[in-house]
DNA sequence: GATGAATGAGCATTCATTCAT
DNA sequence: CATGAATGAATGCTCATTCAT
């Protein structure tokens, strides 16, 4: 019963085609990108993806679930420490920097989706849009609770949040920065959202 | 001799196709988009395309310089009027706003090669975001002379900015927000952004 | 020793690929059929086919020969029965017409592979019109020697025969005539050959 | 104005691919056929056959129409000239013989796509049968009304007599009988008819 | 200059067949 | 024996670009 073995080397593969699908992906984009190269540096013949994924189109969208669950994780690890909102605010564009260095092949292929013409695409990426704007929600709000600040719009206040930490790390690396002169920003940028946001509601 | 005339309807063409290029290129992204609709929407035949453009890059590298200028223009125009940086702040989130709205194809194409996985149309659309970015600079800088502010990186306050304004613009109508529901953060945001500079150097 | 039991199993299931071979090759024709899909409507995996047999084509052949054999097996048994030529040449109608009827799949694959391009296919099912042709040769000569008619050419007049009686029914068919439609010409088609062969030899 | 000669050497182009079409779908069948090869057997680069036939099956179909016509036009000459029933029916086996030696490719695709299994090939080819029976029907006609023979059923007659000529040359073929074998049979094959009619009405 | 017929590189996808289990 | 995951050859079709008119 190889069941287990199998499942395992399954799953291996399915990672390995994502993989490679990001990376062509990012490199090349979705129509200029070729499946058969992809397959071939996955290391698998040109017919076995279509065993993953159904066609290119969807293993460009399942590219996209997987960063997505992938980088969601890595922003509530960052978050789950406790703190005030100004270290958590700081660890934010911390985590964004990190991820967009580190997985910087996800972290732009999902932000091209999100900002692309493609509908489809568009629409996936905003999904988990939605799930960083809720990670963001659910800090204010147990900042809201400990009586730190007093806000009235938690949705339009993580979205401000979302472009003044995720798309300054996103324009900031267009522009060239490095990781690190992105990363010493961070105390101004959790600083200016704060004052924005209002503190010391009481 | 027609010379005058011939330029001008030469000029007048050029600017068709550069029209109709924006909104197919918007439509359907660089790959999808097809040169011979382009043509046939401007009224001319598929070859004439190439008289007054290389080919399919030059003519959407082109274009992306034709948006850039034209949107630039209605952003000096916005803050050319002098004000308190707060007015001038809510005056640029509202022209983000209102380019993303009137004219919502150039906005789309060019936030999409801004942030997109071509190496040359994201080096182009650079070229633009700088030019945002001196805009935005200059009235810092008009700013600290009336001593209204204080500041120690001109370039990274105006990136910040940036992102608090157009990124924030772009991210609201990914989701799907109205125009006038994100003209309604712009004071929100001037202040968010006047405090995380600094305000009242003095 | 379950040699018999595994050899009464091994031919059924063979029997049930070329069924379900014969509906799938009739509904689609050979290049268009799908052997994964005969297969499974087989009930077993796709592998197993190729126990059974080589390849494709050579499913196709021996599909072919057995169609073959059934059909032969009915055009003999319809003809067994001693009677008048007339007689017997209506029954041949009807045989064929009922063929066509009761096993329309087999009928319609076995005569597309006569009449199609596909020379080994063809040379296969011309194997058959052979057989076809001696069976009606011989009720010919039966009649010839009880002084019924008296013939020539034997071969070139069963293949007239042939004709006006299998080729009828095949056109007959793809014109969209009922079976009684085309039964209701069996006696008029006995009347015409018998005349065309030339009657009452003596 | 070069559109008379531009509008010769498109009919001409069209032509050559029809025939090369036809060459190559009589010899491997439609699903085997290669579209590049038949562009580039007519002569033309892989694109252009799309700019006369919007996809395969399009040239196929129309390649059928073809057919239709430049073989019913054959058999309308052949049954042109004024002659006995007899006369006629025998020039009806003469001209299906010829057409299938002399344009055997024609022919043969033809007779396949008749008695295939794909029904948008089989409805088209089935057009052309109708015809066919037209032309036979007519000729029946004429002679009724010329007192020399008396039908009822003149569809079924004509249909009869189809299975007669044209599918006694196809089945002759496929048996190997040469051209000269099968003429050979022609005033058998009307005589046969003949009586089979039910000459002499009178 | 303007045109559009012609071109052919390029690629996603299917499916018969193999073979390790 | 039976299986089905893996393979890769094979191909219809699109569309940017050229060039004769």
């Amino acid at each position: 019963m190889p069941k287990i073995v199998d499942a395992q080397i399954r799953e291996a593969t399915r990672q390995r085609i994502l993989r490679e699908a990001a990376r062509e992906f990012a490199r090349l984009g979705f129509d200029q990108a070729n499946i058969n190269l992809i397959a071939e540096q996955a290391g698998i013949g040109k017919g076995t993806i279509y065993l993953y994924f159904e066609n290119k189109r969807a293993l460009f969208i399942e590219m996209l679930r997987s960063i997505a669950q992938s980088q969601l994780a890595s922003l509530r690890a960052a978050l789950a420490e406790k703190g005030t909102l100004q270290q958590r605010l700081e660890r934010l564009v911390l985590a964004f920097a990190r991820m967009a260095e580190e997985d910087s092949d996800s972290f732009h292929v999902y932000m091209s989706s999100l900002y692309g013409v493609n509908r489809a695409f568009q629409a996936e990426a905003t999904k988990q849009l939605h799930e960083y704007l809720a990670v963001i929600a659910h800090i204010l709000e147990e900042s809201q609770q400990a009586g730190e600040i007093q806000i009235e719009d938690v949705e339009m206040t993580a979205l401000r949040i979302f472009s003044a930490t995720e798309s300054f790390v996103l324009s900031a690396r267009v522009l060239g920065y490095t990781e690190q002169e992105i990363t010493r920003q961070a105390s101004v940028i959790a600083h200016q959202v704060l004052h924005g946001i209002g503190v010391h509601a009481g």
